[in-house]
DNA sequence: TCTATTTCTTAAGATATCTTAATTTTTATA
DNA sequence: TATAAAAATTAAGATATCTTAAGAAATAGA
């Protein structure tokens, strides 16, 4: 797993041996189960979550009682409710495991010791965080300027696993389509 | 100028003296006249504005070539084609003066002095993109969960004085509605 | 103040997407 | 393997929103 980590901080800012080790002695892991909720609504989200392996969706329940999923994530991804986390207010959403799934989390307090240790930890989530605002503007450009029918095909090619591991009405809760009106889609 | 700067940063990180003058050392300020871009699409976008005083719209034109506006900007904040100006990547919007607006902005390479120099500069900026991030997630809620006529009285709460500055085609359009049927929502 | 330009409204017909409800298919569990 | 539960499909009717086109109102420039 540290390997993992390292790689994947040294895609943004080079870390040394020991600077990983420091970051490394601060984690906690946890493996949940399938189903398994890592928040729900309602309680502050406490945590960050690095997905080593598995899928987590966040989502909420709409006026009508459906789910409405905003979020998937898989490894390699973060995943909190960054609003509740950040601000730490109670989370208008859910996580929850939706296949067996190995994180693992910082809390806040955590975050924060660790960028007045070292700055370059500053730098790093300043970059991440960088990155999850442009890919959500992004996601809104799509939603945008698409089709329900382009938003699937676009989904589709964009992630492709996607497809394989999460099921379809999921998929269409997320693409903002009913599963009734996909599964018509998908016929053409 | 100097004394909302630092009265901005400072709701964030408190900066002293010095370091507000070493910031405001680097900046660069313009008037934009109304109608004038700060960016066209195609280009990148080589900078990050801070509105002193002013309004600007983020647009691009989609495929029947209508304008379709993501952002609206007014005093106080940031605006950028983050994607283009992170990644140094030609724009997909156009960046444009609602009315005469006076910012000041920073390059890419200005920032990333100004984060060297001092590590309390990435703090600000981790935490402005932090509340960009949040700000943005929000935006997408609301529009997940709601219909136009209730986007549209959620805008009118919220943001009041847009209505006044702002030509109602162009709320319209950021909230995705046409403006003839914006139109028709407003009678009822 | 007059004229041109921009913005807003109205209305009819078209279309994308949803709702409901029933049926089939697939997957999980005993 | 049988049964229950979950997921996906189908189809008919309903509705939100868009399109087009024209005219009215407001605003800006000369």
């Amino acid at each position: 797993m540290k390997e993992q980590i390292k790689k994947y901080f040294n895609r943004y800012v080079t870390f040394n041996e020991s600077e990983i080790d420091l970051f490394y002695s601060k984690l906690k892991t946890k493996t949940f189960q399938k189903k398994e909720y890592l928040l729900k609504e309602q309680s502050v989200c406490k945590y960050n979550y690095f997905i080593i392996k598995g899928i987590v969706r966040s989502f909420y329940f709409d006026t009508k009682g459906n789910e409405k999923i905003t979020q998937f994530a898989i490894d390699n991804w973060w995943v909190t409710n960054m609003e509740s986390f950040i601000k730490e207010t109670p989370s208008n959403q859910n996580l929850q495991a939706i296949e067996k799934t190995t994180v693992f989390y910082l809390s806040k307090e955590t975050l924060e010791e660790l960028y007045i240790e070292n700055s370059k930890f500053e730098r790093l989530f300043r970059i991440i965080t960088e990155n999850m605002l442009i890919a959500n503007l992004r996601k809104n450009d799509v939603f945008l300027q698409m089709k329900s029918k382009d938003r699937y095909t676009d989904f589709v090619n964009k992630l492709p696993d996607f497809i394989q591991r999460v099921p379809q009405y999921m998929i269409a809760s997320y693409l903002e389509i009913t599963p009734e009106y996909l599964s018509e889609l998908r016929k053409k």
